[in-house]
DNA sequence: GTAGATAATCTACCGCTGTTTATCATTGGT
DNA sequence: ACCAATGATAAACAGCGGTAGATTATCTAC
């Protein structure tokens, strides 16, 4: 027979989607939508110099993204500003409310990895979560 | 600061789209769609007793199951027939040429995955893939 | 045998997603 | 001053996904 293992894409899949359902509740407990966290989590390494590559980062269509960016800066997460080089470009760029809320969801989240993982060995858990973390960069850039 | 890396969920996410974009073009050379293959190797490890448990296993809804399982049939991989205990139920099995298709599917599907963790070293690799795994199908039962 | 439940199927519907097109402001080169 | 290119935005569109109700065939319980 071989291999009884699944497919890695089947696999990803699957463990996408219950990431996705378990982190929810968490993040409706901070009145914060999926894409909504992905967009102040992309923030926190710095400010995006266009809503375009904003919007490449967090890995949506850019039209897509508008309605997301107008709700966050409703409540005051993030500033869409005009660069002044070129006024073209608005740069976005968290509030200090936005960084507190990120931090406070990314903990939350963490939270929900440890306990979805704590039935690994330690070692087992550092080498997975290493190369999960350099595949996914990998994925990324090329 | 603490941690940089990603969260769980996102990297799931990244790696399930660039896997099946990778394997996308693989299951064309062979005419089948990513459900297709979904369905045959679901099946490669036994029958569907009924219509409704496989769709269950394959993760798919089971009125969008229909269509799929009518062209696998059609092609001669599958057969419905109506369960003689209760002929409510059709058990969904493969045929030879189901068997046969499916089986060169995961061939050519492991030799992308292969190249996907080549970078890796034998220990990591073989510690993500049994990590994954195993994380995959507590997700599944769960 | 009649009633209620279940399986497969079909159709209609709603929601999410990406693409396309048009519009407007701005920029840079000529 | 003019014109092509770029960025942000909005509206319309098509594709895909699941859900719900109706239909038909079948089973189980009474």
């Amino acid at each position: 027979m071989g291999e009884q293992r699944h497919d890695l894409g089947a696999a990803f899949a699957w463990l996408a989607r219950a990431m996705i359902k378990a982190e929810e509740p968490v993040l409706r407990a901070h009145d914060v939508e999926m894409w909504d966290y992905a967009v102040l989590t992309t923030l926190e390494r710095g400010p995006a110099p266009t809503q375009s590559e904003l919007a490449a980062a967090v890995g949506r269509d850019k039209t897509r993204l508008i309605p997301i960016l107008d709700r966050l800066e409703a409540r005051d997460l993030l500033r869409r500003t005009p660069d002044p080089a070129d006024r073209r470009n608005r740069v976005v760029a968290l509030t200090a409310a936005g960084r507190e809320l990120a931090a406070s969801c990314r903990e939350a989240i963490r939270a929900v990895e440890a306990e979805f993982l704590a039935d690994l060995s330690p070692g087992e858990r550092d080498t997975f979560v290493a190369v999960l973390d350099r595949l996914a960069d990998e994925v990324r850039e090329g």
